[in-house]
RNA sequence: GGAGAGUUGGCAGAGUGGUCGAAUGCGGCAGUCUUGAAAACUGUUGAGGGUCACACCUCCAGGGGUUCGAAUCCCUUACUCUCCGCCA
C-alpha cells in the first residue's frame, strides 16, 4: 500500500502517473486526503481528552496518598465522564482509520514513468529478443501431444487422483522436472542468492503481509480447519520472513532463492490456453527475491533481468521480454519485466517468468524498514522475480527440442538429467 | 490430544497496580586514547502518531475486561518451551 505522506505530498504527481493504469485516482486521492485530515483532527482530539484523564489520575493517586480521600471521589467522578468522551472518540477514530485503509488497500501501485501506456497485454513493449525459432519437422507436436508419446507427464492420471491441473510427471519427465529445479536453484546460487525453504502454507497475518488477503483471497486454497492457505508463489513466504522487520542499512541487500510448488485455484480458467502445461493449479517454481536499499532497486532490477536472460541462452530458447503496460502490470508491481519463451508447436509466446520492482509498496504493508546512516527509519524496496516458473519452460524445451528421433534435452542441463534423450 | 510454564526494545533479559516507555548486558552510533585498528573508558541509542518545532498521545504477543490508574490483576485467541501420549 502506498503512504499516506506520501500521497500528502505528491497527489498530483500520483493521480497522473495513476492514470497509466487507465484509472481516474482523483476521487480516491482526495477521499484519502480528506480521511486523514478527520483522522489527525479525531486524534487530537482523542490525544487531549486522555492526556486531561492522565493528569486527573496522577492527582488522585497524590490525594489518596495524603490522606484526602473525599477531593480524590470528587475527582474520580470527571475522570467517570472522560472516559465516556474517550469511548465515543476512539469508536469514531477507529472507524476513519478503517476507512482510510480500506482505502489504501484498494489504490494499486504508482508505476514507474518508463511503464508505457496501454490497456491490454498488446500494450505491452517487446524490449528484447534472443534466441532462434527453430524450424520443426513434419508432424511436430505440441507438448502434450509429446507428453503422451513418450509417456513423461500423464495429465489424465492426474484428474483421477485430484483433478484437472494437477498433473503426474513420469520417469524421464519426472527426472527433468528434478533436474531443471536443480539446475536453477544453481544458476540463482551461484549469482549469489541464498537458498531458502519455505513453508508450503502460509497462515492469515502472511497473506495479508503481502496482499493475497483480503481481496485475492479466491484465488488461494484455504484450508480451513487451521486457516492456513496454500502458497500461489513463493514470493508469500519468502516476503513475510521480513514482516516487522528493523534491518541495519549493512545488512542490504538481501537476496533469497528457493523452490516451492505453487497452487492456484485460477478459478474460471478455460480453453485453449490452459492445454497442458500452459496453465495448472499445481506446478513448480523457483523464485528469486530481494531486499534492497531505495537507491539501488533499480540497477537491482537490471540485474535480475541479466540473469534470467543468461539462463535462457544456456538453454538456448528463444525468448523475449517485455516491459508491461500500465494496464496490464500487477496492482502491487512499479515496474515489470515478463519473460516469454516462443512455444514454437503451438505458436505462441508463453510466460515463464516475471520480474518487479515493488519499490516501498510491500514494504510499507509488511513493516520492512532499515535503519540508514542518518539513524532514521526508511522502508526498503523488495523486488521478487521467477528464475524461473517450470511447466512453460518445460513445454518450451519440449516443443523447441524435439526431433523425429525423440525430444533433445539441452546441453546444460543433461549432467542433471543424466540422459541427453527422450524417446 | 492431556498437564504445566512462558511471550517485555535490534538481540538477551529484570520488572512491587501509580515514581515504568520500562533496570542491566550485548549490539549500534559519537567521542577520548592510538600512526591506524583492537581493547579500555565516556557519552548516546526503542517504535508509531502528532506538531513549523515543542507539548501531548499510543505501544510490554493479539483482542476484551476490572480499576481514578494495568507490562503488572481477570477472560480469551495465537504462538513458544517442558513433561506425557501418538508418530515419519
Amino acid at each position: 500500500m502506498l503512504q499516506v505522506a506520501f500521497i500528502r505530498d505528491h497527489k498530483e504527481a500520483i493521480i497522473e502517473r495513476l492514470a497509466k493504469r487507465n484509472i481516474d485516482a482523483t476521487e480516491m486521492i482526495n477521499d484519502v486526503i480528506n480521511l486523514d485530515e478527520d483522522r489527525r483532527a479525531l486524534q487530537t482530539k482523542l490525544d487531549n481528552t486522555k492526556a486531561e484523564s492522565n493528569t486527573l489520575s496522577k492527582e488522585i493517586g497524590n490525594l489518596f496518598k495524603s490522606g484526602e480521600a473525599q477531593k480524590a471521589t470528587i475527582l474520580k467522578e470527571k475522570t467517570t465522564q472522560l472516559k465516556e468522551t474517550t469511548k465515543l472518540l476512539e469508536q469514531e477514530f477507529n472507524e476513519k482509520v478503517e476507512a482510510l485503509n480500506e482505502l489504501l488497500y484498494r489504490i494499486p501501485n504508482v508505476p514507474n514513468p518508463i511503464v508505457p501506456s496501454g490497456n491490454t497485454d498488446e500494450d505491452n513493449e517487446e524490449t528484447y529478443r534472443e534466441g532462434d525459432i527453430p524450424t520443426l519437422h513434419e508432424g511436430a507436436l505440441p507438448h502434450w501431444e509429446l507428453a503422451k508419446k513418450y509417456d513423461i507427464i500423464d495429465f489424465e492420471l492426474g484428474n483421477k487422483i485430484t483433478g484437472a491441473g494437477f498433473p503426474v510427471y513420469k520417469g524421464k519427465g519426472a527426472r527433468l522436472q528434478r533436474a531443471l529445479i536443480a539446475y536453477f536453484l544453481d544458476k540463482n546460487t551461484e549469482a549469489g542468492y541464498t537458498e531458502y525453504q519455505l513453508p508450503h502454507l502460509v497462515n492469515e497475518a502472511s497473506g495479508f503481509g503481502t496482499g493475497q488477503l483480503p481481496d485475492k483471497e479466491g484465488q488461494m486454497y484455504h484450508v480451513t480447519a487451521d486457516n492456513l492457505y496454500l502458497i500461489p508463489t513463493a514470493e508469500v513466504p519468502a516476503t513475510n520472513i521480513f514482516r516487522d522487520t528493523l534491518l541495519n542499512e549493512a545488512d542490504l541487500p538481501i537476496t533469497i532463492t528457493g523452490y516451492t510448488p505453487c497452487f492456484r485455484r485460477e478459478a474460471g480458467s478455460y480453453g485453449a490456453h490452459v492445454r497442458g502445461l500452459n496453465r495448472l493449479h499445481q506446478f513448480d517454481k523457483v523464485e528469486i527475491l530481494r531486499v534492497e536499499h531505495p537507491d539501488n532497486s533499480y540497477d537491482a532490477l537490471d540485474g535480475m533481468v541479466e540473469h534470467v536472460k543468461n539462463i535462457l541462452v544456456e538453454l538456448k530458447l528463444p525468448y523475449r521480454i517485455l516491459r508491461l503496460c500500465g494496464g496490464d502490470l500487477g496492482f502491487t508491481a512499479a515496474l515489470t519485466y515478463d519473460f516469454e519463451v516462443f512455444s514454437t508447436a503451438q505458436n505462441r509466446w508463453l510466460e515463464i517468468s516475471s520480474i518487479s520492482n515493488f519499490e516501498t509498496f510491500q514494504a510499507n504493508r509488511l513493516k520492512l524498514r532499515f535503519k540508514n546512516n542518518d539513524g532514521k527509519n526508511e522502508l526498503c524496496h523488495t523486488l521478487n522475480g521467477s528464475s524461473l516458473a517450470l511447466p512453460r519452460v518445460l513445454a518450451g524445451i519440449l516443443e523447441n527440442y524435439q526431433t523425429e528421433n525423440g525430444i533433445k534435452i539441452p546441453e546444460v542441463l543433461v549432467p542433471y538429467t543424466g540422459f541427453d534423450m527422450i524417446s
